[in-house]
DNA sequence: GGAGAGGTTGCAAACGATTGCAAGATTCCT
DNA sequence: AGGAATCTTGCAATCGTTTGCAACCTCTCC
């Protein structure tokens, strides 16, 4: 029962194996069967775990893979399972072509989410695009197999091809914008909502003639825009769009021309993002005027840095760890078929001391 | 020779095809031969392009494909050639559990690496491991068959794994710091000598003591403080370490603490990267410390935020995109069965204000 | 002692694309 | 016109794993 259950052949198998000490690879899963005396789909069990395999016989393969470090080839599993575990992500970089990958919003986005799906067992497909120069980007990463679900991190000026994909894709969540009647699931923060706060903080200050600084052609700066000069409208001020982009080598020279040239006609900045807020409190340390008492300045995302300026940055949190979470929650809901809503988060205010 | 050529199959098919609208799914090849009334082999060459089918039926074939949005079966295509067009990034978090994957030098690189690896045709495949869970984290990436080549972002305090991972793969690159004789193939920074840089430009402006912030766990870090420590000795300076974590959560209060507890007894600080100097600076400030009269400061990669403190960060600049370059660079070599040497980047110092 | 029930294992067909080889169709040359 | 040379194309094996089905073995129970 014990050793004298062992198949015979192996014995020599196992003799040449201690002598010839340059161990026979053992890549597949057939080289390995071999080794055992058992055959393929005996061992694909017995490493699967939880099949119907004799606890000793489970055990010995078990134990011998270890020993000679066998891996599954993943891509022949994956193929015949017709499921990858991997989960793709995508950054489209729309509208401004000079952003890069590196924002640091997204990027620390794309940590948590790393973070998430790694927790929950699925590995991660990373990529960039560029639109403008690729129009299938969306469809070819769908349609690749390579990924049972997409994230899609931002939607830049993608809106209507991401709807078009999600007509026919269910598995797919992305971070960004939500508009009335929209098809594609959605998590992310109540743009208006944030506007609106960022405003109405501004203007309680006293200020009346605020500067918006941002790109409104991407729609979640849009939207934050819009909160702004809604509050703005009702309480009698102003909000002016002053385009700046989120691109590291010039957003800084933007922030300070549009400071130099039309400084004096503003008694508030709401810029669309804290980098954007950085580079004007800079600008405007940088020419003697006062933050807050000459101009009210308030970012948005509430990025660890805008805790550590001086003075700290009043600012717009968005929920960056809980929409990571949220995202592949929803995604790992699709994959099972459920057609899940959209999810919208509430920004909050963080009051510092720039406004 | 035009119309006549087809094959008699075919104009029934397309007629089906037009009249019942549910257009048949297009998956395969296999059902993408069936409609072009060819086989499975010729259809697979057409839409390799450069084969040896007829001109003809090739655009016959791709312009099929196109209509009906045929793609390829990534997982079957990669497990019949034997490569995956995937890079494997990995970022190990090691030497501090608390380190974040959103860490911002890496995820900068992390942006390039995913220019530079679109740039060339690969995908990148992200994880995010904790070794001290998960002891076999190099081997099981490198064995998964999931990708052809890895990059690892960082040592940490993995260097020994490392080694022996490097020892039967080759297709491997490491960000990281390089030691004399080691075996893995290795891209980064002049650890030591942007130590040397800082400790000179420090004492050169008249400091005696000066204080290292960071965690000489990690090796990269330790160089620095080696680098630094060195040239203190020669000039007559001294080099106290103050441990001092990478942790979003954490840092700014380990910073504050150091500064409250030994802020009198330095009249320099070294801090072991940009964050940490940040964190430095604005304690500093709060507490009226003059930079850089009473206190200079000098930090380490230029990070975007450098060049936007008040006053502005002098520091020792770390090629993060020259170092993206070269990894992807060697690495592809490496997929060639070039055995490549490591690459060592020199830093440079950035004069700002604070020292 | 034989039938039936469980428990283990092997067999072989998938998964979808690629590719060496050989067959068929054309063209060209003598 | 016959045969070689050149193009195109189809056939079938292959990549490595998973899994339904059937075969086999061992017990148990009547």
């Amino acid at each position: 029962m014990l050793g004298t259950a062992v198949a015979p052949g192996l014995r020599p198998d196992m003799a040449a194996d201690e002598e010839n000490a340059p161990a026979a690879p053992v890549r597949t899963i057939t080289d390995l069967a071999r080794l055992a005396g058992v055959s393929a789909g005996t061992v694909s069990r017995a490493l699967a775990g939880n099949s119907l395999v004799n606890d000793q016989t489970r055990e010995r393969i078990q134990a011998l893979a270890r020993e000679h470090g066998f891996r599954l080839n993943q891509m022949a599993s994956r193929l015949r399972r017709q499921k990858t575990g991997v989960i793709g992500v995508v950054i489209p970089l729309g509208h401004d072509r000079r952003q890069q990958i590196s924002d640091t919003f997204f990027m620390t986005l794309l940590g948590f989410l790393a973070d998430e799906l790694t927790e929950k067992g699925y590995d991660l497909m990373l990529r960039r695009v560029i639109p403008d120069r690729d129009k299938d980007w969306l469809d070819r990463f769908i349609g690749s197999g390579m990924v049972d679900g997409v994230l899609v991190i931002g939607q830049s000026d993608q809106f209507e091809r991401i709807e078009e994909a999600a007509d026919g894709y269910l598995p797919m969540v992305v971070w960004g914008n939500h508009q009335e009647g929209q098809r594609h699931c959605v998590v992310g923060t109540d743009n208006r909502l944030g506007g609106k706060l960022a405003a109405e903080r501004l203007i309680a200050g006293g200020a009346r003639r605020i500067a918006f600084l941002g790109d409104t052609a991407a729609i979640e700066f849009a939207a934050r825009h819009a909160g702004a000069a809604e509050v703005a409208a009702r309480l009698g001020a102003t909000v002016e769009v002053l385009p700046t982009h989120l691109a590291p080598d010039s957003s800084a020279a933007e922030v300070a021309d549009h400071v130099a040239v039309r400084g004096q006609d503003f008694d508030a900045i709401f810029a669309a993002s804290d980098a954007i807020a950085v580079y004007a409190l800079r600008e405007l340390g940088k020419r003697g005027i006062r933050v807050p008492d000459q101009v009210r300045l308030i970012g948005f995302d509430d990025l660890p840095i805008a805790a550590q300026t001086v003075p700290a940055l009043t600012t717009i949190r968005q929920d960056i760890l809980g929409g990571a979470k949220a995202m592949v929650d929803l995604l790992l809901r699709r994959l099972a078929g459920e057609e899940t809503e959209s999810l919208v988060l509430p920004p909050r205010l963080i009051l510092r001391d720039t406004a």
